[in-house]
DNA sequence: TTCACATCGGTAACAGTGTTACCACAATAA
DNA sequence: TTATTGTGGTAACACTGTTACCGATGTGAA
């Protein structure tokens, strides 16, 4: 039963999950690398990582567990494929944010966005930065797919120091990551039941963008303070 | 073989632990929800808390793994009292710091001990704050733990705040939960291998804690710079 | 003392996980 | 046509958390 490799048998009640898979099967192994990542992925948003199961997803692929292991090496593997999956919605969401003139808003306005990922896509948040895959470290095809989808902070950080509104003393990627690990650290706490309610947390986040922003600006708002005078 | 409820038998090579899982069992329950806490501690700082096994923890006692379940409904009835435990190291980590009468300076040190037990008892600090049981939530008793380990450092916020060094426009508790994130994304994310090796991850988290407390302090450094002029 | 009852806890199983050895089949090459 | 190669499904292994079963043990009453 199941799976006759002879074409002559119409689709019959196999249903169309189960056609798109041999489609693939004809054509080369990206299509189907990518046909995996996709079942994985709708099972990851529609029931959370701890559901992301080898089986769960060879199911719906409606083929056995081998071909998950023969495309990537093992879970792993397919995680990582997630993560860059993650990436990309991250990237997009920063893509989405306006430029502005006003880099403090600019950078008020990406923090949101970051914010906003975690909200709408927790899941994706949960297997990447979360640790809800215990075993999962980023290899180097993860931490270039994390720095892409942080270019953007990055590159107002450089600009703004540039201009003189942060000061170069530090490296511009220590204060990315000194921003990325505090709001990071809100989000995964929140996600971890430890702030309340999405309204207090997401009040806890801002100020925690707010109090760092401060800190960040303080030179430009000192000399304005002083032109003022 | 194993268990011989005839208290005639000697010791024989049974071995240590066996005795003292006989010796607990007959007095109260509560020594030995104890004796099986301190084996699952042990197994979780020695092989890290995906080790943490119920069967581990019950072959590590000598028993079978129905003792666990009477004693604690589930697995994560024993993280929860893991997580109490660590609460306790925590809170023994704060009280390690000197009191100073220097505010500023005395966040920079709980700050530091933060890190120090994150660094000293990473395994712990997985179980409570790294999501590395991705079932555990904490409940009433958990944030109760875990708001006494803290208590310190809401002390010295409630303090700053009084003495007019720290706004008291934001409640405490807000200020408690920025700090408390930031610094827990950071550490967080060096876990996570996002942050490269140790050195270069405190640097930043000492970077996190000197912006922080420059906006935290701001009010007062203004205020001194108007003094001295 | 003896006997019924209740409780405690060990055995063995169930359902689920990641992973792999095995082997039948199809496609290709000679 | 035959030999070889490789793809992929089946079924198993070693684990996990969890629980149904049931014998043994201790405890109460007669």
């Amino acid at each position: 039963m199941i799976f006759i490799h002879n074409e002559d048998k119409p689709s019959s009640s196999t249903g169309r999950v189960l056609k798109t898979y041999q489609e693939a099967r004809l054509q080369n192994t990206e299509n189907l690398r990518k046909l995996v990542v996709d079942a994985a992925a709708d099972i990851l948003q529609e029931e959370g990582p701890e559901a992301v199961t080898v089986r769960k997803v060879s199911e719906r692929m409606g083929c056995s567990t081998k071909i998950i292991y023969s495309l990537f090496v093992n879970k792993e593997g397919l995680a990582q494929q997630l993560y860059l999956e993650g990436c990309k919605l991250l990237a997009q969401g920063f893509e989405e944010v306006p430029l502005s003139s006003d880099l403090l808003q600019h950078l008020l306005d990406l923090g949101e966005a970051f914010w906003q990922f975690g909200q709408d896509h927790t899941s994706y948040y949960k297997l990447m930065f979360g640790g809800a895959f215990a075993e999962f470290k980023p290899d180097a095809e993860s931490m270039q797919g994390t720095m892409t989808a942080m270019s953007r902070l990055l590159n107002l950080i450089s600009t703004a120091q540039q201009q003189g509104q942060i000061s170069d003393q530090e490296e511009t990627g220590t204060l990315v990551s000194i921003i990325w690990a505090s709001l990071h650290g809100v989000i995964h706490l929140y996600i971890g039941g430890f702030l309340g309610d999405a309204e207090a947390a997401h009040a806890v986040y801002k100020q925690t963008m707010v109090l760092l922003s401060q800190s960040l600006f303080a030179a430009q708002l000192v000399q304005q303070r002083s032109e003022q005078e």
